[in-house]
DNA sequence: AGGCGTACCTGAGGGC
DNA sequence: TGCCCTCAGGTACGCC
């Protein structure tokens, strides 16, 4: 489910809600999320949330010891934040941390694949996370460089989140259109100007994307609940046959890498 | 190195 | 109704 604009909603919305609160007690209900449970609700008992971020599709939240709980969603995994014990318990609630003001953080996932980690403070653990595209790290020079002499398709190439953090198959799909290139192309052959086409695409998508906080395909919300509006502008992801906002021809679904993959043959052939 | 298949999980939706 | 099949926003691992 959630790539870099929804990840980048969560954290935002959790850096409002969690900020300055303390851990008072976590309860692990499925311990292979977590590791080592009673190490890992032991160690956050008592910290503080100093601060809440994100890198590439990861939510960090840095605590007051400096240790950071690192939670990656994977494909259905949600953060929700409850003001209150009165709240009703989120169905599939894997994790749940309880704050000293009777507040909690449920992390749920039906599918299980979600993942949440205590780092110690000198711990690289995103060591190969890829450059962030919204920053000023990911200029088009440097995305040239990264994509010289590759001769993957283009399209996995934005999925490895090794080169760059954060691009999932949704806004992988939608900046190729935007660019007007098809899906397959090696990444080493894209133009000079194709090149640069995708670099703005890649930028504006993810931009415009949080401005909307995420796409809501089926499970995505935010920590409050809340379902995104991107999915109400997509030119292309999940868009098979109907008409392309550009051309009008139908949309064509293939398959790349083993994802779906939504495009249009007339006018991305660059 | 990189590509491919498979595994991890559950639920929704379509075809019959 | 209900069974069976496929598919899903992601990544890790093993094998060639």
């Amino acid at each position: 489910m959630p790539e870099l604009p929804e990840v980048e909603t969560i954290a935002r919305g959790l850096a409002n809600a969690v900020v300055g609160k303390v851990i008072d007690s976590v309860t692990v209900f499925r311990p292979a999320v977590v590791g080592e449970a009673d190490r890992f609700a032991a160690m956050l008992a008592g910290d503080r949330v100093a601060a809440v971020g994100r890198r590439g599709k990861f939510v960090v939240l840095t605590l007051e010891s400096r240790r950071q709980l690192v939670v990656h969603l994977r494909m259905t995994g949600r953060l929700i934040f409850q003001r209150g014990a009165t709240a009703t318990q989120e169905p599939y609630t894997n994790v749940l941390l309880r704050f000293g003001d009777g507040a909690r953080l449920a992390f749920a996932d039906v599918r299980r694949f979600g993942r949440m980690r205590l780092v110690e403070p000198e711990h690289a653990w995103a060591a190969d996370v890829g450059f962030e595209p919204l920053s000023d790290e990911f200029s088009e020079d440097r995305f040239s460089s990264l994509l010289a002499g590759r001769t993957t398709p283009i399209k996995v190439f934005l999925l490895d989140q090794r080169r760059i953090a954060g691009i999932g198959n949704i806004y992988a799909c939608e900046a190729l259109w935007a660019a007007r290139i098809r899906p397959t192309r090696p990444a080493g052959a894209l133009s000079k100007p194709a090149r640069s086409r995708l670099h703005i695409a890649i930028v504006d998508v993810l931009r415009r994307a949080i401005d909307m906080r995420g796409t809501t395909v089926d499970d995505y919300v935010d920590a409050d609940g809340l379902r995104g509006g991107f999915q109400n502008v997509l030119s292309v992801y999940g868009r098979h046959g109907k008409e392309c906002p550009r051309c009008t021809r139908p949309i064509a679904r293939t398959v790349v890498a083993q994802r779906g993959t939504w495009w249009c043959r007339t006018c991305q052939r660059n």
